[in-house]
DNA sequence: ATTCTATTCCAAAACGTTTTGGGAGTCAAT
DNA sequence: ATTGACTCCCAAAACGTTTTGGAATAGAAT
């Protein structure tokens, strides 16, 4: 059905090693030839069959991402725009985008390994990186092309883009002592995931230099989400002594553990100080607006993907490591000092 | 580098033919060489090279979404649960997603027209469909798979999942004007957007039923962000005569009319009621929470990609056209009577 | 007349798989 | 002895492309 390059060979009557270096621009075929080949090409709207070419060629200018959602649902604004990232920059490079959503666990590694020995990808982008992590570790072991957003604890070396959160918790938790606060909270995430870890890291750190005690009751741990931030941060205010400031480890766990305190009627950067972490777009627009560190998501999807891209083609890395220095956003939630 | 059937076949003196027989179960392959076939195989570790498989099939077992950005930062917590809704199915159903970003207008056919001419994906799924949509035109004309979530003026024949907007709008309208409202004010999207036409014309109608006059002036658009319903809400506020109700096409934009109204001094819920559309997870945990108009965005996901590989299977669907029904969602930013 | 160089072309192999259309052998029934 | 049925196997073609390694012709230089 659809025109292939023998079509167009026997309608120009030439063959069709001639038909498709024409088509490629090869000097070894006579111009008027090469034209006349374009022409009958357009007229007959060939479109060469990309599968065919990606045996031929043995690889797929296509990039995998495995999205680890959690639960059968899955909602983050912070994932839509890092897929955007990702997604106008391969296709400015030429490459496609093969998405997949697995949760993490037992044959995680089997989706990665599918799609690794089977030619279906070039290279993987990998997200929410854990303190051990398989992916990485199968990855590296294979030699296969990858970039991370994120570190991990894998004693192998592989190119990435972060942004420090250990520093960028230090200065929220600068930011609340320096306010005078003094009982302070702090919504942990599972300490498996690697940005987690260092945000608690950074917190407890930050908080000593200051000479303020973290104490093991004020630390909880939430599931990122915003439904989590109101149990966790409901769970904090039940406490006899409840905190006066609440650091979340997200924007979204934040925005839940806001809408706890409003709802017992606690007046929000006054009675109580409470910050995030990834200025999604949320958080300017909550009421009050939420202090937070921005992470510039979709850039950082932006510079994953071409590092990969570069990766795969073997071109060399300006940075294989980047760090990416956190800044604080000062708005009202963390309010006026006690 | 790669184990091959020949490979395989070169093991165990047998023809590739026998190798690939075996391997797929056929009746025409001695057990015993079945079995041998089998144990080599696994002992070498292959695995089929998918891309060979899909020449020679002539499908790829993949399906296509193009996500409309708009503008290059995209953010959006209603697409990220849509996007694991079709991702579970497609992955349980064995098919894989090629997503790509790409935002309408010139060329956003020349994405369509590449995957379906170079036989990239067997199908697409569309959304956020417009009033006279192009690619809903382009995949009719050449007979190409496709489901769309959203309904089109187009005049051709597809099957798609939508939820009934103009019924649900209608429900917002009516509950407004039952708590009492007689300015009511509406934030509309661009009317060219199916969805948003559905839903401003059945909040026009749903107010007439009741009696109550909607001011032109009181129409205002928005571009579906957050922050973008901040300002067209600070515009409603400022007019000289306000709007004691305001209902938004989507749950970000009344999330933004919150925060505006919250600015202003105004006790949501109290001195202005805000509703919403979609029910996003931010809806219910927003403070005060969002009266809005459920929309089961998961299921939907899950629905129209089961719906797009059964017909691309050539399985009958048993609904071809999928109208859902509504609900509303009554909280607490619709607040008490006037 | 022969060799050399350019120019233009192409047959065949290769990528790895599935499918088609049999072939060879065995055993039982005629 | 021939036929038929059955079991197990395989060579070759096909999918559509790119690349390899020349071949054929013509004109220029010797």
């Amino acid at each position: 059905m659809p025109v292939t390059l023998k079509d167009i060979a026997k309608k120009v009557g030439k063959s069709v090693t001639t038909v498709s270096r024409a088509l490629h621009g090869y000097d070894d075929v006579s111009p008027e030839t090469s034209a006349l080949v374009r022409k009958v090409a357009d007229e007959m709207g060939y479109t060469p069959n990309i599968i065919a070419q990606r045996l031929q060629k043995q690889h797929t200018d296509t990039i995998g991402f495995i999205l680890p959602t959690f639960g059968p649902r899955f909602s983050d604004p912070f994932f839509s725009e890092f897929l955007a990232g990702i997604g106008n920059k391969a296709a400015k490079l030429g490459y496609d985008l093969l998405v997949s959503t697995h949760p993490p666990g037992d044959d995680e590694l089997k989706a990665y390994r599918r799609k690794v020995q089977s030619y279906l990808v070039d290279g993987f982008i990998i997200v929410r990186t854990r303190r051990k992590d398989p992916r990485i570790g199968y990855l590296c072991q294979t030699d296969f092309p990858f970039v991370a957003f994120g570190r991990t604890e894998n004693s192998c070396d592989f190119p990435f883009v972060d942004e420090d959160g250990e520093l960028g918790m230090r200065l929220i938790a600068h930011h609340l002592a320096d306010l005078g606060h003094q009982r302070i909270a702090f919504i942990a995430a599972p300490d498996e995931l690697m940005f987690a870890h260092y945000r608690l890291k950074g917190f407890k750190n930050g908080l000593s230099e200051k000479g303020v005690r973290l104490e093991e009751k004020m630390i909880v741990t939430g599931d990122l989400t915003q439904r989590d931030g109101v149990k966790q941060a409901t769970m904090l205010f039940d406490l006899p002594n409840p905190p006066t400031a609440i650091a979340a480890c997200n924007d979204l766990m934040a925005l839940g553990a806001i809408s706890a305190a409003q709802k017992r009627g606690l007046r929000v950067g006054k009675d109580i100080a409470i910050t995030g972490f990834d200025n999604i777009p949320l958080a300017e627009h909550s009421h009050p607006s939420l202090t937070t560190i921005h992470q510039p998501i979709y850039q950082i999807g932006d510079m994953v993907c071409e590092m990969l891209i570069r990766r795969i083609k073997e071109e060399s890395i300006e940075a294989e490591h980047t760090l990416l220095e956190p800044k604080l956003v000062i708005r009202e939630t963390s309010g006026g000092k006690l």
